[in-house]
RNA sequence: GGAGGGAUGGCAGAGUGGACGAUUGCGACGGUCUUGAAAACCGUAGUGGGGGCAACCUCACCGGGGGUUCGAAUCCCUCUCCCUCCGCCA
């Protein structure tokens, strides 16, 4: 969320941004309420004052003044509304700043669409077949490393199976790709709750806006988390953390969940886009002035993964009508996947600047004795399962349909080189 | 799930209606002393909101919310969390 001072004193700034991003977020309502609450304010602070001294005063007086008792009686009922209508102006204008959208960066490019977004750079060659590359829906189910008629059986669309060689291939990922982070780019891991509080989410900036992509059990107020961004990020929220803390590096492996709505009839083939998949998912809290760097190297955290996969990807940036709700700025990372003859989207890695952490409240102390700052928040894909699993089966196959095991992944699979045949 | 106990500043721990934003101890920071350190002594320190160019003024906060009262850390209601015992269970 945005500082409700920064919008009241750059108005012309963030009415400006809202056009770049095409938004059409309550400024006018945000600064009309916000003038009443400060009036308000001013009004019920003054009467407290009065009545501290005052009561004081009573305190302290050996014969009570009924008549000054009964004055103040209706001091204090005036001070009650007043409190009402703060409290209520206050809760609408919070409102209304949770859906406000992240100012962009000054570097994002300004576009109107993902067709607007720019190529940063590509790595690799696409690899050249002597023979048609086949789609991962073709692959898997003729090896017998996916099975997509008895996840739908089990769950409905967008539902798949993991059998054998292929679940194995995932594992594999998933403890590989946490090593790597965690020895060469110093995280920490994490493994969070998959179920978390409505907060949590209003922090990440899921909530209020896109309630509809989530899975919910209302009675315990629980959520399917759509990433391990949304627990992680909240590990800090509602702390001050102290001096020499930052930066925090977190890694984390866990399911997500998404309805998918919004992508309703998008990408229902193969394992691109289900309803449940896994992610491996890195999340830094650093000092505001080191947040940009500390997004490039999010970027190379992630571009390491596919490097070493020896996979061509290249990284994408957004431009202002694709960037995320919570982001000032977003890369993506996109793997070759020959079969689908498609760059699949791996990892998004985001600045969120302090955005996340005013909705968390995520702070720390720059010194002993300084005045607590917002943190800056970022986040990364560190990959997403699925498409790597797309991207390692169409790249690495061969023409008699088995699938070579990249290099890398081979201690994780018992030495194992090649899924071949039937398991 | 049942019964009981608890929640106060970085930590420990007082405070049961008015001079308490809060005794005290430890820890932290600054200083004196010392070649340096320790000890000792002196001093400084919470978070957020509003106003002001500023010095500063002011309001709120003793787990959260509500109530009683001229006045609440203190009394009442309610919720959450923690601890102990019992039950049940990977």
């Amino acid at each position: 969320m945005l500082d409700l001072r920064f919008i009241r004193e750059h108005t012309d700034e963030v009415r400006e941004a809202l056009v770049k991003l095409a938004s059409s977020a309550p400024i006018d309502e945000i600064l009309s309420l916000d003038a009443q609450r400060r009036e308000l304010l001013a009004e019920a602070e003054s009467l407290k004052h009065r009545r501290n001294v005052v009561s004081k005063k009573i305190g302290q007086m050996k014969e009570k003044d009924q008549a000054l008792i009964e004055e103040m009686r209706g001091v204090g009922d005036r001070i009650k509304e007043l409190d009402g209508e703060i409290s209520q102006v206050e809760a609408e204008l919070n409102d209304l700043l949770l859906l406000v959208p992240n100012m962009p960066h000054p570097s994002v490019p300004v576009g109107k669409d993902e067709s607007e977004n720019v190529l940063v750079r590509t790595v690799g060659e696409p690899g050249q077949f002597d023979f048609e590359p086949l789609p991962h829906w073709d692959l898997g189910p003729t090896l017998d490393i996916i099975d997509f008629e008895r996840g739908v059986k089990i769950s409905g669309t967008r539902f798949y199976v993991l059998k054998g060689l292929g679940a194995r291939l995932q594992r594999a990922l998933v403890t590989w790709m946490i090593d790597v982070h965690v020895r060469e780019h110093g995280y920490t891991e994490v493994y969070p709750p998959f179920l978390v509080q409505s907060k949590c989410l209003v922090g990440t900036g899921n909530l209020p806006k896109f309630a509809d992509n989530l899975y919910r059990y209302e009675p315990d107020d629980l959520w399917m988390i759509p990433t391990a961004e949304v627990p992680v990020t909240n590990l800090h929220r509602e702390e001050i953390l102290p001096p020499g803390s930052l930066p925090i590096k977190y890694v984390s492996h866990t399911a997500c969940f998404r309805r998918e709505q919004m992508s309703a009839g998008r990408d229902t083939r193969g394992i691109k886009r289900g309803h449940q998949f896994d992610k491996v998912e890195m999340v830094r809290l650093v000092e505001p002035e080191t947040s940009q760097e500390h997004l490039e190297e999010l970027v190379a955290d992630a571009e390491r993964i596919a490097e070493l996969l020896e996979i061509p990807h290249r990284v994408t940036e957004m431009c202002t009508g694709d960037l995320a709700f919570a982001a000032m700025k977003k890369y993506d990372v996109e793997m070759w996947a020959p079969g689908v003859q498609e760059w699949l989207e791996v990892s998004s890695c985001s600045n969120f600047g302090d955005f996340q952490a005013r909705r968390a409240d995520i702070r720390y102390r720059p010194e002993q004795g300084k005045k607590p700052r917002f943190v800056h928040t970022l986040n990364g894909s560190g990959l997403a399962l699925p498409r790597v699993m797309i991207a390692i089966m169409e790249y690495y196959q061969q023409g008699d349909g088995s699938i070579v095991i990249p290099e890398v992944l081979r201690p994780y699979m018992d030495g194992l080189e090649v899924i071949a045949g039937r398991a």
